[in-house]
RNA sequence: GGGCCAGUAGCUCAGUUGGCAGAGCACCGGACUUUUAAUCCGGGUGUCGGAGGUUCGAUUCCUCCCUGGCCUACCA
């Protein structure tokens, strides 16, 4: 036994109870002749929705019949028991509807039979809708089927289900109880959807790409490992799918976008999940101003689909998205947030005490780049609430963009930071193999020096620069965290159907 | 990795300054033909996260462990 008894499958006794009890049940309907799982009710277009019944028949009078006979079929969610007469709540995936059972109409040995039910149990039913006479709408039962029998007790109807690690091992119980948290999924759907609209109608093509690559690329972050047996090669779960796209920019697609789950081996927390599901989007001839634009449109649009408005709840306050967003550079963040004036003129020590002074931590080869942005990051990022477009990142930690021209040592690249958090990168892209070549030896200088996180040569990607890219917009919006900012979620969690948690602990 | 907090019935939560463990919902039995957190009557179902320790006695105090949450670090 071990504290994680309630979930592992060890029951107490009062759950192993209860169970009993449901199991009783089941072996009492089957000595009846009742199939306690049906293989089917009605043919999909012969059932409705709930929801479509509530509008259907919003006209319909307290205690009036609509002569209508309908199939509906879902789970019930409550049972109120008057004798002869009995009402019933199923839900189905629109919402809740109430089924009056009567003996009189159903006849003694059915009606005792639906009774006997349990909340939990799946049915399927036929009947006329009408309203009560305190107004809810309903079905008169006069048939009903047994779909699935639940063996197992729900969590409570009024508080639903609050417990967050049950929530998150089983987020099927929490979706089933907690209509909060399936909203949340609802929306993240809505999003998927309205990105994909977005950009369908701009006419970019959707592509899939490796998920297991043999170099990991296009970010700085710890892989996956895992081995290719017949081929008796080690292979890397993607951390990004950049070169790839890249790859296809060179191959003539102008307009390209993933939608992709990437894999980092890296922490986990509020904000951080292993897997985690991105947008990259790269777009020839323009640069990242461009997509700074673009990405303005693209993330307005899908707010105000998802949510009807541009201004958000947040925990950390109010966000408006309305365009245009504020725009700076780096260092001008730096000045305006942190009071800090910096500049890659300083000598490297200068900025190693100044990142000491704040406690910044910085990685032993690290050069002036790679500390300024570390700085920016820990001392300006979480300060960032209302959407700002962050510009001219350090060369030093942006590999795969170009240079800026306007200012050497950075490059034209951006983040979207908002509520604190970065919700989405952009640049323009690198397209020089000499240039990139050079990129990726300084990268793999700092893995030689311990960075374990800096970007690998790819040799592969490198020849299919030489072939000549266009030059292009490249866009990466982390999904996760653009539906935490849509819906006010501070965890990364509570957008994740099923989050990485540590495996449930055996006992001793 | 470090700090803080939490874990009590199937669920949501009280509580015990160390002395037989509590409520609501759910569940079981009964009444009820219009309820919707139905109501009424009766029933408490538990290894108080786990293992040790202190004690006449530990769910309560101590130590360690497990799991989760928040913060922090890591994730440039």
């Amino acid at each position: 036994m071990d504290e994680g008894a309630h979930l592992s499958g060890e029951l107490s006794s009062r759950e192993a109870e209860l169970i009993k009890a449901r199991r009783e049940k089941l072996n009492q309907i089957i000595s009846m002749g009742v199939s306690p799982y049906a293989s089917f009710f009605a043919s999909p277009e012969q059932i409705e929705y709930s929801d479509d019944l509530q509008r259907s028949y919003s006209s319909l009078q307290p205690g009036a019949s609509s002569g209508k006979k309908v199939n509906l079929a879902g789970r019930i969610m409550a049972k109120r028991e008057h004798g002869k007469a009995s009402f019933i709540d199923i839900h189905d995936s629109t919402g809740k509807m109430q089924l009056i059972a009567r003996e009189d109409v159903l006849g003694k040995e059915k009606y005792e039979f639906l009774l006997f039910l349990d909340t939990g149990d799946w049915i399927g039913v036929a009947g006329e809708v009408i309203r009560s006479k305190r107004g809810e709408l309903s079905v008169l039962v006069e048939f009903y089927e047994l779909l699935s029998k639940s063996l197992r007790p729900l969590p409570e109807k009024w508080h639903g289900l609050r417990d967050t690690e049950i929530k998150m091992r089983r987020r099927y119980l929490d979706l089933l109880v907690n209509a909060e948290s399936r909203k949340i999924f609802e929306k993240r759907s809505v999003i998927i959807r309205s990105l994909r609209d977005f950009l369908d109608s701009k006419g970019f093509l959707e592509v899939e790409t490796p998920i297991l690559q043999p170099v990991p690329g296009g970010a700085a972050a710890k892989p996956f490992i895992t081995h290719h047996n017949a081929l008796n090669m080690d292979l890397y779960l993607r951390i990004a799918p950049e070169l790839y796209l890249k790859r296809l920019l060179v191959a003539g697609f102008d307009k390209v976008y993933e939608l992709n789950r990437n894999f980092r081996n890296e922490g986990i927390s509020t904000k951080h999940n292993p897997e985690f599901t991105m947008l990259e989007v790269y777009q020839a001839f323009v640069d990242y101003r461009y997509m700074a634009i673009f990405l303005e449109e693209l993330i307005t649009t899908v707010l105000s689909e998802v949510n009807g408005t541009l201004t958000i709840e947040h925990p950390k306050g109010r966000i408006s998205f309305e365009r245009p967003w504020a725009r700076m550079t780096m260092l001008e963040a730096l000045r305006l947030y942190a009071d800090l004036d910096l500049s890659l003129e300083m000598d490297l020590e200068e900025l190693r005490e100044i990142a000491e002074a704040y406690e910044v931590e910085i990685h032993p080869s690290a050069g002036k780049g790679w500390i300024i942005a570390e700085i920016f990051e820990k001392l300006v990022e979480p300060k960032i609430i209302q959407p700002t477009i962050v510009l001219d990142y350090p060369e030093e930690i942006s590999p795969l963009a170009r240079e800026n021209p306007n200012a050497p040592g950075f490059t034209e690249r951006f983040e979207l930071i908002a509520t604190g958090h970065e919700i989405a990168n952009a640049f323009s892209e690198l397209n020089d193999p000499i240039d990139q070549r050079a990129r990726f030896l300084a990268q793999a200088e700092k893995r030689m020096a311990g960075d374990e996180a800096a970007q690998p040569l790819d040799e592969d990607f490198l020849t299919a620069l030489e072939y000549g890219m266009p030059p292009a917009g490249g866009l990466g919006v982390g999904i996760d965290r653009l539906v935490m900012v849509a819906t006010g979620c501070s965890s990364i969690r509570e957008v994740i159907l099923f989050p990485q948690l540590r495996r449930e602990s055996q006992g001793e």
